[in-house]
DNA sequence: CTGAAAGCGCTTACAG
DNA sequence: CTGAAAGCGCTTACAG
């Protein structure tokens, strides 16, 4: 008698036991070994045969199990993906590229939130080695390079996003960001500016350190001053904590005749601030955000702002080919993927 | 010998093959019950051997395989979420909050997107349920009512989100849209509009049926005209679709005082159609919107919508939390969770 | 407090 | 073209 007998009648109940592999071929009367054929469209069995296999799976609503596949195969057909934030519009529609990718390549994306915690990242990568999958993207780790890098280490592939990790052990997607802080730097004295201020991100990731090394660097090769009192970084960044930090900066540095921002939430804080502390923009005082998002469009006076050539949902599709590839052992060497930017120019610096 | 030595060096080669519970047993001379014991945090084991055990387990870099673990318990932690889209900024925030309470219980999420499709809304069905995943949260289906339904009752707990599905087979996380309309048509009908349209969404998903026949529902009650030709219906529902709807349904019907919409970019649309149209808003016509997303507070004149009373992100966490009791099975008979709403009364229709 | 054996539901060589 | 046996890495009763 078939044991999941219940499970076919239309009641309310579920099966506490699911149909197996056994029981499709002992109804077919065939070996387990033919059921497996036919679920894995392997050659070498008759028309006839996988007819019939495939009638009675159909008959007693037969799903193979991928657990107990993964576990046979040694593979998952899963990949995680580690995010500093789900609900953030950049992030989430990078999330769109990569699960694009990976569900036209059969994969499945086991999704993490780190929330900017070190810990948790860990916990989270820690758990993905557990679940044995077949590989891993990080954005915007907040990890030291060090432990990052051993973590990935132990992937079965891996790819990192706007993280400082060894190129050895994972691909990488990359912003150049000392060409972006470059870019705004360089407009900015164009126009007149001297004395331009920072207002930065967290030192915890790659992007906050790397935009305050640029902008240091760009300001040298500008023959612009350089003063350390000019930088502040936020943490978290945002609208709030960049208002308070630009308010005290334009306060003790009336001077300042510039504003460089870690991205355009930092640099609509920076708006409000000049408001505040009565400073025009840009006549007293520049602004360049960075990332374009929807606002410093509707922001008055409009943004000037960073913005990478590739939409953000084409940055996902990268990340998510990148692994692919290095999934199927097609990568060769160090794979290092550039993406570009360029400035939007708007009304805050014209 | 051990067999995962190289995995031990400091090399950039990954292991072929992990360290298993067997090796651990082996080395630390116990059987792979007790060790499996330590993994669990079981009692009955000496603390002497618990921390021998746990010292070779650091020492030879041993993580558990889940994947086996699931096959064994026939239990996965893992939950599916599937989603309309992802880079919507309402869906996403909703992910952040499912994927807090699932993770505060050790659950993962794998996440899909359906992009709206029928088709691949059941492929995704039917493939977690070949992943065995313990739960699964359906958000806006688009599926008919009783394929979904037949679909959810294959899983072994389910949640559905604005979905018509039976009570009996899912939890439901659901919205009181005929109350929702309702509050919109008597704003209006107060302020003194009488030839009332509506700039609908899809018939595909149970928001645009429901918000369809709130609106109509509520225009009886009212005592206003109900014209069928005052009724439109977006597909997908944005800015342009919108807009293009909005100037015909305007032009066609001059009389029209009063547009309730299905959602605010849907109420974004109609205020250009107005402008490119000639007619003022809110005088010669007033405009609601509904989910008051972030561009309702700035475009002019600035957006009337319904928002729920509850946070986005908490509305992620109710359906989360509702999947667990259900996973739990502590899910006394049906569930339904309903949402309330809010009317934010702004410009467009004061 | 500790262990030997069977089983979870598949796939992988290996035979025939 | 088809099948019997062993194995993937865990856990679950059951003994002692």
């Amino acid at each position: 008698v078939y044991k999941n007998q219940s499970y076919l009648e239309n009641t309310v109940s579920r099966p506490k036991t699911r149909v197996t592999m056994a029981d499709v071929a002992q109804r077919a009367e065939v070996s387990m070994m033919t059921v497996s054929r036919v679920i894995n469209n392997k050659p070498d069995i008759s028309e006839k045969t996988r007819q019939h296999v495939l009638q009675i799976m159909r008959e007693i609503g037969y799903r193979p199990n991928r657990i107990a596949r993964s576990l046979a195969t040694d593979k998952s057909f899963k990949v995680g993906v580690v995010m500093p934030s789900l609900a953030t519009a950049f992030y989430a529609e990078i999330l769109e590229g990569v699960e694009q990718v990976l569900w036209e390549h059969n994969y499945n994306l086991l999704l993490c939130n780190s929330g900017r915690s070190q810990k948790r990242e860990q916990d989270l990568l820690h758990m993905l080695e557990e679940d044995r999958v077949d590989g891993v993207i990080v954005f915007s780790s907040h990890l030291p390079p060090a432990t990052l890098t051993a973590l990935l280490k132990r992937q079965r592939a891996a790819v990192g996003f706007s993280s400082d990790v060894d190129p050895q052990v994972a691909g990488i997607v990359t912003i150049d960001e000392m060409a972006a802080m470059n870019k705004a730097v360089n407009h900015l004295a164009a126009s007149g500016k001297r004395a331009l201020g920072h207002i930065g991100g967290s030192q915890n990731n790659r992007a906050g350190r790397e935009r305050c090394r640029g902008f240091v660097t760009a300001l040298q090769q500008a023959g612009l001053k350089v003063n350390p009192d000019w930088i502040v970084a936020c943490e978290p960044v945002n609208e709030n904590i960049s208002f308070t930090h630009a308010v005290a900066l334009l306060e003790q540095h009336p001077c300042i005749d510039g504003l460089v921002c870690f991205n355009d939430y930092a640099a609509v804080g920076a708006l409000q601030a000049c408001r505040i502390v009565g400073r025009r923009v840009p006549d007293d005082v520049a602004i360049i955000g960075y990332d374009d998002i929807l606002i410093s469009r509707v922001t008055s006076p409009t943004l000037t702002t960073l913005r990478y050539t590739q939409t953000t949902h084409g940055v996902g599709k990268a990340a998510g080919q990148l692994l692919l590839e290095r999934i199927n052992g097609r990568a060769g060497g160090e794979q290092i993927v550039v993406i570009d930017h360029e400035l939007v120019i708007r009304e805050s610096a014209p």
